[in-house]
DNA sequence: AGCTAGACTTGGGGTTATTAGG
DNA sequence: CCTAATAACCCCAAGTCTAGCT
């Protein structure tokens, strides 16, 4: 269906560009989807779908896989595991990746969590697969998909009901190809995968049968493309939407198998996660081994095997994702889902890179309202001007009360206005007139109708709409941060010694790009002016980067969008590492509680840091200049940042990250409180709790105990492991609502583990005390609805109400309804009201965002019928879509 | 072995958009 | 419908960690 539409094609462009967009535009999804595979590949419109197809086929793959299957019941997959292989021959991982399929059993094609399965699995998986047939299922099944919640998706039925649907329609468009395909497909599609990278290469290595599945598939297709997006600049975008026609006509041989049959489309490895997960252990088990022998071998032994696994991780880049989207609305979520084309090869993370650069900020223009000196107006140039504005309208911060932010601006802005400048001092400055000014404007906008509102956003989006979007190995994805940082004073946090400094504006000259050798150089926006230098590095994922002005050793990026498959790929890693660190996690506990006694004074040192960094989460702490607020972690801790008291507990009071106040007081074991005794003897406040360690040290003794592990996986390993054990133990059978306060309860515990806080906003006193009013008033009325209660009991009339008038004569029964309706109002806000207190200080979005892995929540949503968006907002659908077609049954 | 440049993740606050309350 | 509260999103600072160099 899908396909069709596609390739009628002729969506304008724009479509594509809203589809993509996300967000706003759902409306087109049904197109969006058509286009949006589009985008991605020539072929995927095509492949839509197949894809559908593929399903069915899923199941004969399966039986090609089925030697997947018998290395593991489980999954096979799991790159990881395989890399030690891998690292003697990267090409064949990409392979062995691929083999995906992990299957599930062929079992009938009963819907259920074997359809799922298959879905995922299925397939073929060709690297480059677009995107995954379930949600382009639903979509297609129904345009309105979009709207409609994912949950209804996730669910299992309806997922299932689709997907049926789906591989119905599409087995009868040509079953045929699925099911011969198959076998040959399965093979093919591991070579792309890893071989999809080089285009040219890979066809002349591969086998004839896979080249042709490719070339079926689309993915061929997609190759092509991407060649060819390095003629024009702009037209990439354009191309990949309207590129499948002409795509296929340019390419000759390509088109015809594309677009009948074949259909194979790529799928994606989906399943692969799921695969891992069970696979996994297999190989885990493998890993301990290996890792138990490296622990008693010798560090170069460990040291060897931690490059394996980076080796073997790399691989992993080629699953796949799989995306969540629906289809066209890909384009609110991520798009493509392509896997990754990073095949084997060490660094590689893309192969064509098409963007458009980045966007600058308009020029300063000029207000004229003049500022005053010792009561005079004043002169300024524009630039003197604009700095002068810079620090007028910051007049409402708490910045204005430290004097190291106006020294620094005072530093900065004298130079602009030189020595013999009529201002010869900060102090005697007024600016107020341009602080009026700015406010005025505000209100100004304020004032404006949502029309023109709209108009002016709408214009906006037209002018940076190009900007938006790059385009990664032939699939259009998100890009973070287009737009250059504007100038602005700097705005450290905590006692950062260079706040209130002037951030000069950034200049083309200032800035890298980074972009595919064949692909079209980013116009330079600003005319006359050039940039800095172009690069076609294709181990970093960078766009572009300038180096901040205010420390030049410091680089800022232009990376892709969360939703990206690069991002999300490397955010599933992550994930991965953190659960492998549960099969490592025993016997690094017990390694380092035998070393609470250590003599060794450095052993020491590491096993009560581990401690503190598995017990507390703390951050590693590394080491900060003097030009730095000062923060400290694990490593840089300071005597006296731990108190003891007595018998067993350590206080803890320390600035971290952000100078976010950290303060813990715990009880430990006894060793750990001796040790810390012992650490803290003989050295001053000031001095390093531990002096012998870093964090590369830590680090590097961490890498022994489990390949890749660091300190930071610590967080990541206890923030999701305690949300599926909270969520596990805690989810009772109940309504969503119920079941959401759940979820809300185990995402503040883990979000206090991590000590993510928030400032307590401005209002939260008046809104605290405005609920107690609201409560007194509802006492009271319930009082007044008791005492008339007791009079209409005895045939009296109400009482009077506070204001004088007389009330309506109620029945006894009205009364106590109201009375009860009352009661469970004032329990309610004093319900509200006590959360609103626990949470006025606690951040439930950080850990969200950053550490707890996305399948738990996808998996707990679908065990529970709970809608997952009720739980993830539409950036985190997005940035998570990976991980939406998790097996119900996973846990971390 | 230590150092540093480089690259990428994590984080809170401010702003804007959306929803709730009246 | 209008204002207030809340949620979403953007911004960019501040961490972590790796790799390459000496």
């Amino acid at each position: 269906m899908a396909v069709e539409t596609s390739d009628k094609p002729n969506l304008p462009r724009d479509f594509d560009d809203d589809d993509e967009a996300p967000l706003i535009y759902k409306r087109y999804s049904t197109k969006k989807n058509q286009s949006h595979s589009e985008a991605r590949k020539s072929s995927s419109h095509t492949l839509d779908g197949q894809s559908y197809r593929q399903m069915p086929n899923a199941p004969s793959s399966n039986g090609q896989t089925s030697s997947v299957q018998k290395g593991n019941t489980a999954p096979s997959l799991k790159p990881s595991t395989m890399k030690p292989s891998v690292g003697i021959s990267k090409a064949s991982n990409s392979v062995v990746n691929t083999s995906s399929v992990k299957l599930p059993v062929a079992n009938s094609k009963s819907p259920s969590l074997a359809d799922k399965q298959k879905m995922s699995i299925d397939v073929k998986v060709e690297p480059e697969s677009i995107e995954r047939g379930g949600k382009i299922l639903c979509e297609d099944s129904e345009d309105d998909d979009d709207d409609k919640p994912l949950s209804c998706r996730l669910k299992n039925s309806n997922y299932d009901k689709k997907v049926m649907s789906v591989v119905k329609k599409s087995s009868e468009e040509s079953e045929d190809d699925d099911n011969v395909p198959l076998s040959k497909k399965l093979p093919g599609t591991f070579n792309l995968g890893t071989t999809s990278t080089n285009h040219d290469d890979s066809d002349q290595k591969k086998p004839i049968s896979k080249i042709q599945k490719e070339r079926e598939n689309g993915s061929g297709m997609r190759n092509k493309q991407d060649r060819p997006s390095p003629m024009p600049a702009k037209r990439p975008l354009d191309n990949s939407n309207s590129l499948q026609p002409s795509v296929k006509k340019s390419k000759v041989s390509v088109p015809d198998a594309s677009i009948k049959t074949k259909p194979v489309s790529e799928k994606r490895e989906m399943k692969l996660e799921d695969d891992d997960d069970n696979v996994p252990i297999s190989q885990r088990i493998k890993k301990q081994a290996m890792s138990g022998d490296k622990s008693s071998s010798t560090k170069k032994v460990s040291a060897k095997v931690t490059k394996v696994n980076k080796s073997s991780s790399k691989p992993f880049k080629k699953q796949t994702k799989k995306t969540v989207k629906k289809s066209g609305s890909g384009s609110e979520y991520s798009k493509s889902t392509k896997l990754l084309p990073s095949s084997g090869d060490g660094q590689k993370k893309w192969t064509t890179l098409v963007h458009n650069g980045v966007i600058f900020p308009p020029p300063y223009q000029r207000h004229g309202i003049k500022m005053l000196f010792k009561g005079r107006p004043v002169d300024l140039t524009p630039e003197q001007e604009e700095v002068a504005t810079m620090y007028a309208v910051m007049r409402d911060t708490e910045y204005m009360q430290k004097d190291k932010f106006k020294d620094n601006f005072w530093n900065d802005w004298r130079k602009l206005l030189g020595r013999n400048h009529v201002i010869q001092n900060l102090k005697d400055c007024d600016f107020t007139p341009i602080y009026d000014w700015y406010q005025s404007e505000k209100e100004k906008k304020k004032q404006m109708t949502t029309e023109e509102k709209k108009t002016l956003k709408e214009e906006k989006m037209k002018q940076e709409e190009k900007y938006m979007w790059a385009i990664v190995d032939g699939v259009k994805e998100k890009v973070g941060n287009f737009r250059v940082e504007p100038p602005g004073l700097f705005r450290g946090r905590g006692e950062h010694p260079k706040m209130g400094k002037l951030k000069r504006r950034i200049r083309p000259g200032d800035i890298t790009i980074n972009i595919g050798k064949d692909a079209p150089i980013p116009e330079c926006p600003i005319p006359g002016e050039k940039w800095k230098e172009i690069r076609h590095d294709n181990t970093v994922t960078w766009l572009a980067y300038w180096s901040d002005p205010i420390n030049p050793k410091l680089f800022k990026y232009v990376f892709l969008a969360a939703s990206s498959s690069l991002k999300g790929q490397s955010d599933k890693e992550k994930y991965e590492k953190a659960r492998m660190l549960k099969d490592y996690i025993g016997n690094i506990r017990s390694a380092y509680t035998k070393d609470f006694n250590n003599k060794d004074i450095t052993k020491l040192q590491i096993a009560v840091a581990t401690y503190l960094i598995d017990k507390l989460a703390l951050r590693a702490g590394n080491e900060k200049d003097d030009d730095e607020a000062d923060t400290v972690g694990c490593c840089t801790l300071k005597v006296e940042n731990v108190t003891r008291e007595p018998p067993n507990k350590l206080k803890f009071n320390f600035l971290g990250k952000d100078s976010i106040k950290y303060e813990n007081t715990v009880e430990v074991e006894l060793p750990v409180y001796n040790a810390i005794l012992k650490l803290q003897k003989d050295k001053r406040p000031g001095d390093d709790l531990f002096d012998k360690l870093d964090t590369s040290k830590l680090n590097a003794h961490l890498k022994e105990l489990m390949p890749g592990l660091t300190a930071k996986v610590f967080r990541t390993f206890n923030a999701s492991i305690t949300l599926d054990n909270m969520l596990n133990k805690e989810t009772k059978d109940g309504d969503v609502g119920e079941k959401i306060v759940v979820y809300q309860h185990a995402n503040k515990q883990v979000a206090i583990i991590c000590n993510h806080q928030r400032s307590v906003s401005k209002s939260h006193d008046a809104q605290m005390s405005k609920l107690t009013e609201k409560i007194d008033e509802l006492q009271a009325v319930l009082k007044e609805l008791k005492t008339d209660l007791d009079r209409a009991r005895k045939g009296k009339p109400p009482s009077k109400s506070s204001d004088g008038k007389t009330k309506k004569n109620l029945t006894p029964e009205v009364l106590e309804k109201k009375i009860s309706q009352t009661n469970a109002k004032i329990e309610k806000m004093q319900r509200d009201m006590k959360t609103k207190e626990d949470l006025k200080t606690v951040a439930l979005g950080t850990s969200k965002i950053n550490y707890l892995d996305p399948r738990i929540t996808v998996a707990w949503c679908k065990r529970h019928e709970v809608p997952i968006e009720k739980i993830f907002n539409k950036s985190l659908l997005a940035k998570f879509c990976w991980a939406m077609d998790v097996d119900p049954d996973f846990r971390f």
